[in-house]
DNA sequence: CTGAAAGCGCTTACAG
DNA sequence: CTGAAAGCGCTTACAG
């Protein structure tokens, strides 16, 4: 059985053409007999490795179980369908961000008798293994990916086995293939420059988010092209690059204030690096908005807490994470339903923390670091 | 087959005595034959209805189809146990408390190798039936009450199936009978009260948490107990009620700065008051901490963002969520583990919300409303 | 340690 | 419309 040609033929028997009008060739899984064929024992021999029981010896055993593993053994298949859940993959679940989504999908999901099945990643591009193999496993009505992706391996997989995938807040942008809930970022971001510009600012820094997420590069474009359409400069020391971290705004609103020529108004991609700004302001003694007005992005709980109260981009993280979860519920039950990409208003929301730059010409006194 | 007596013995083969050592009854489910027997039709006619085949009567359909339902009919269970699931039930999904526990359970779970199934509910004292149902078909290693607290018929219910509870924050005391992983309440509000004695602050109000809570009535009873401790008088109109919310900081803060003689500190049972509080002061033009001295209790991550920093106490979120998640896995190994109740300390983080009042003797003036 | 054989719960093609 | 019978995927008591 080490010669690869023996097991040929074996192999083919995984691969099953099933009597299929449709004519399509469906990978069906191993059974124990097929295992058993491979490996050269008697069923029952498979059995007792797979059920832990004694009586199979070391060597038999490990090539047993390196055979179920890289097979892809499951047992019999429950004809009942998916589970009622729904899995939902979320990059950097404990952010304020995160929170309010994760709250609109479960309540939805709950409407629709689902359980929703909540797993955290630190790295937003590449889905750890195990949590695949666990998705497969529990086979859920569906993904639904949070501020994460998804590589196009795993992507590949879910799509066989029919569990569809609808990530929310990509900008809607990232695959052309997939369903994505995203809002108007673009637009948005537009919105608060402008917003910032028609209080007469001309000095107007940025806070970016990570330039790999779609929904960063939109709100940056969007930046740029109200400061172009008003003919104002944009050094390049202006545009900062963040992780959308509460430190960002930190670091480089203290940077953004220690330059020769400090802005006069801040645009941070989200709410959390906003809060920083303002930290950094206070830090260098710079009152807000007197002497430096900012903007936020999200319009999280805290925006309308801190002091002065945030100026901020509403993103409608309750519906667009209702939708989400509507459109894994419909493709269900339809699971031809056309490839659709939602994107929601953004609304800007007026509070306190932007006004009139304190002189019209040459803004507030460079700041002593 | 309507004579009652007829079915008699047949249901007795629906409670099978196994050969157990342990001389224990387990019911077992019915299987297709049994309710074939009881139907009084061949096996293969259960199986099409089962399945939604043709070639059954309606009427013999019908009949099958009230049978299985009766029966509780389910299909071949797979051996596997309680599935790789976590079921965490959450008071107030979106509570930027609940949220670090959520966080600290999916790590952990996800450690184990096990799923979290997050469920949210309003009503903090009653479970959904829906939820009861969905967690009994899931089958989960156990159930996690964040904030909620279960009824007794819902909790014998998963008893009897051996689904272990494990309760978080309910400061250890609610169910002698029922694990639960808090933290010591009682000693952070005295800390905290003693901290705003020791800065020379003689009147203290205090905005409570809900009191049929156990851990806002610790934290109100170690508030109590280090003012009279102290000695300091304790005016009934300083104690407001509140329900864990920002508004209550808001609207208990602004009639405690209204009052005649209005407290110089304050000590909110959480860090959202905490802020409410923030707001109420800033709209009375009262300054922290030059006129007001603010203690929160939790330690939020915008406890650090706020300006100023907010004085508070720091509630080992993480930590509670890492040890109440492990023992739902221990419980899983050994059923019978002792009934244990873990409280986990907690500290007092100084910052910059707190300082010495105005005027030693007589405090700030009075506000004018 | 190993596997042939009996058996369980279920499905399905087919005879009546 | 109904059910006897063959068969599938799996488990298990037991012979070698």
């Amino acid at each position: 059985m080490t010669d690869p040609a023996a097991t040929e033929p074996l192999l083919a028997t995984l691969w099953r053409m099933p009597a299929d009008k449709d004519d399509q060739v469906v990978a069906a899984r191993a059974t124990l007999a097929e295992v058993a064929d491979i490996a050269d024992v008697s069923i029952s021999t498979v059995s007792k490795v797979l059920n832990g029981r004694p009586g199979v010896s070391d060597e038999t055993r490990a090539k047993i179980e390196g055979l179920l593993q890289q097979q892809g053994y499951a047992r019999r298949q429950s004809s009942t369908g998916p589970a009622a859940l729904i899995d939902v993959l979320v990059w950097e679940i404990d952010s304020t961000w995160a929170v309010e989504l994760i709250a609109g999908v479960e309540r939805v999901a709950r409407e629709h008798g689902l359980g929703m099945v909540v797993s955290g990643t630190q790295d937003r591009k590449s889905a750890d293994p195990r949590w695949l193999d666990a998705v497969l496993a529990r086979r859920p009505v569906g993904v639904l990916l949070v501020g994460a992706e998804l590589p196009d391996a795993p992507r590949r997989v879910l799509q066989s086995r029919q569990v569809p995938v609808v990530t929310i807040d990509q900008g809607g942008h990232a695959h052309p293939s997939e369903h994505s809930v995203g809002s108007a970022d673009w637009s948005g971001a537009f919105q608060a420059t402008r917003h910032l510009i028609d209080l007469g600012h001309r000095r107007i820094g940025i806070v970016t988010g990570p330039d790999d997420m779609i929904a960063s590069v939109a709100r940056l474009s969007g930046f740029r092209a109200a400061v172009e359409a008003a003919g104002l400069p944009l050094p390049p020391e202006y545009v900062r690059r963040g992780e959308f971290h509460h430190r960002d705004g930190l670091e480089h609103g203290g940077a953004l204030l220690e330059l020769p020529e400090p802005p006069t108004a801040v645009f941070a991609s989200n709410d959390l690096q906003a809060l920083g700004v303002y930290e950094a302001a206070r830090s260098h003694g710079v009152r807000i908005p007197e002497q430096l007005s900012v903007v936020g992005y999200d319009d999280l709980k805290a925006a309308s807490w801190v002091s002065p109260a945030l100026t901020t981009i509403r993103v409608p993280l309750a519906e667009m994470a209702d939708q989400a979860t509507r459109l894994l519920v419909r493709l269900r039950d339809e699971p031809d339903f056309a490839v659709s990409h939602i994107d929601l208003a953004t609304t800007l929301v007026v509070r306190q923390s932007t006004a009139a730059p304190a002189e019209a010409a040459g803004g507030p006194d460079p700041v002593t670091p």
